[in-house]
DNA sequence: TCGCGTTACTAACCCGTGTCAGTCAAAAAA
DNA sequence: TTTTTTGACTGACACGGGTTAGTAACGCGA
């Protein structure tokens, strides 16, 4: 910038203005033409850097995101996710930071980052949702917004509607003439998504005047693998059911495994529905019925969200809830 | 800083001095027991802003993907590559910034991050391989890797042995007693990974005396419904092949579908053997056999690399090539 | 007592930018 | 003619650190 100064033979300042396009810096045409033209030759580019120490905002947001290798290798949400942000968020100039906090060093590993000012706000995904560290942040006043829903109703967060959701799944499954339905989670019930999946399935069932057995309720983690066993139980029990709501499409796929497995067939013999919609849903055999998850919106309204903190948006209500939607494909089917 | 120096009775410089462990400095132990002490009472802790500014170095690393929502929508890949990456590279105090190039905006919108300083340095996925901008950017001197093979032999690169994957795939096929064998590709054939894949395909053809017959090669296009119509053109054709090496698990799940609607049975009548070994080949219908590529172990290579470039550690190859596997399930078998 | 080498620091400059408070000459108003 | 206003700029400080060159005080040997 000096040297652009010194070649239009004006002060650094008022290449600065004019770079700025400052108001009320009355510059005339002549001078400012002049500077850009000698700025463009130069190939001048701002140093952000520099730009950032000054105004004091980096212009960066943080992801935190919690995953074992093995999740993540499932994981096709996070990329969608990712995708949603960054379309929001780039587009005012913003960027993302993706930080993988480590399991096992509990806590302000991802703490750092705003204290040490790197980035302006966070973005933190579900399972950390709980962790103190991000209360604390919150109450030091960090633009903070979790993906997921928390106990802690003060906090921003961005989450699907849940409870909804697999309400809307039991309810299909009522609807086309199921009693003896079962559950598999896609989580420990210590999970929000879990227990408000729990939640709108029991719901379903009360509405429809039928009994919560708990023996027909199981708890899947996330992985594939974690849906066989209790798919296996729920089939072996003395009065297995008709059909199964699985919180979650991956795990679902264990579960039609642990179908094929005992020889029997979906949708046949047991109707299964997931929850998540991913692409690899349309390709088991046969199709999942699910519900879809809208990562990308989630992603999108997440980004809009830290945004509005950051710029200081005072608003009515920080927390976004976005609707699902059923898709019925092939593994429902009505029960004679 | 200033108010450590402040509160401790001494120069800022001291401070500095004692904070980075300055070698040469002698400080007395007491004085630089007081000013720890005091940092730690004021919580000090250093923007990374200023330090940057100061440093010339921004310990920060981009990751430029460019893939259409669909694409990410699918892609496991990017999840584990981006874990690789962050193990490494946050070991070493960097951070990574992920950034979304838009398929339509063609050019500069990532150069951008490294000319006005947001990014050390630059970490690039395979469709933008062989854009200009990166051949301008590496001989500008920016240190860069690309995840993927070009023909730009001098740019540094991770990429698996496509050529050796894909040969090892259909030596697999010929070993146990296939001879027409088909191909479906996982991109279009201007993609370098596709080349190869084809290449080592025909040598493995070569080696075992078969005759290349271009009928039997389709091209997929990422996606499982990429894989469906190449796939019943293969069924359809006056002689169908007995086995077929498609380069993509994702494309193979097209496939998969595509022999079910033709009322065919895998491996029964089509053996299909899929590339990449993503966790959902485990779950499919058969589960399929495929050649397992290292994601983690890629991004991981790209970090160690770009970090090397970075420090201007001079390397003989700039190249690292790593290798794939055989995962045998059950969508091959032994031709009667 | 003088000179010199240590020890324990510090003043001042630099990184690249934004911005406020002036400055100076020319034009307009009194 | 003198004063005021306007136009076109610029000097200097700030942001929060790293670093080089230098200095004051002290101890020690000659």
């Amino acid at each position: 910038m000096a040297d652009v100064a010194r070649e239009a033979g004006v002060s650094r300042t008022t290449v600065s203005f004019v770079l700025n396009n400052v108001a009320d810096s009355n510059i005339p045409e002549a001078t400012r033409e002049r500077i850009l033209q000698v700025a463009r030759e130069l190939n001048y580019v701002p140093n952000v850097q520099a730009l950032n120490l000054v105004t004091g905002q980096t212009m960066m947001i943080a992801l935190i995101v919690r995953q074992t290798s093995e999740q993540m290798s499932i994981d096709t949400f996070t990329g969608e996710f990712i995708r949603g942000v960054t379309t929001v968020i780039e587009a005012q100039n913003y960027h993302l930071l993706v930080h993988a906090a480590e399991p096992d060093a509990p806590e302000s590993t991802y703490g750092k980052l705003v204290r040490t000012r790197k980035v302006d706000g966070l973005l933190v995904t579900s399972p950390l949702v709980n962790d103190p560290e991000v209360r604390l942040l919150h109450d030091e006043g960090t633009p903070i917004v979790l993906n997921g829903s928390t106990d802690a109703d003060d906090i921003p967060s961005v989450d699907v509607d849940n409870r909804q959701g697999a309400y809307t799944a039991v309810r299909h499954l009522i609807n086309i003439g199921h009693r003896r339905i079962g559950h598999i989670s896609n989580a420990p019930f210590s999970y929000r998504s879990s227990s408000d999946r729990l939640e709108g399935y029991r719901q379903a069932l009360a509405e429809a005047g039928i009994l919560y057995d708990l023996n027909l309720v199981m708890q899947g983690e996330f992985t594939p693998s974690s849906g066989f066993r209790p798919m296996l139980a729920l089939l072996d029990s003395p009065e297995p059911p008709t059909a199964v709501f699985v919180g979650s499409d991956t795990v679902a796929f264990g579960a039609l495994e642990a179908v094929r497995h005992r020889g029997y067939r979906v949708p046949e013999d047991v109707s299964i529905i997931g929850f998540d919609d991913i692409v690899f849903s349309q390709y088991t055999l046969p199709p999942l019925t699910t519900i879809r998850v809208p990562a990308y919106r989630l992603g999108y309204s997440a980004g809009e969200l830290i945004l509005k903190i950051i710029q200081g948006e005072k608003l009515p209500d920080y927390r976004v809830v976005l609707p699902t939607e059923l898709v019925i494909r092939r593994s429902t089917v009505k029960r004679p």
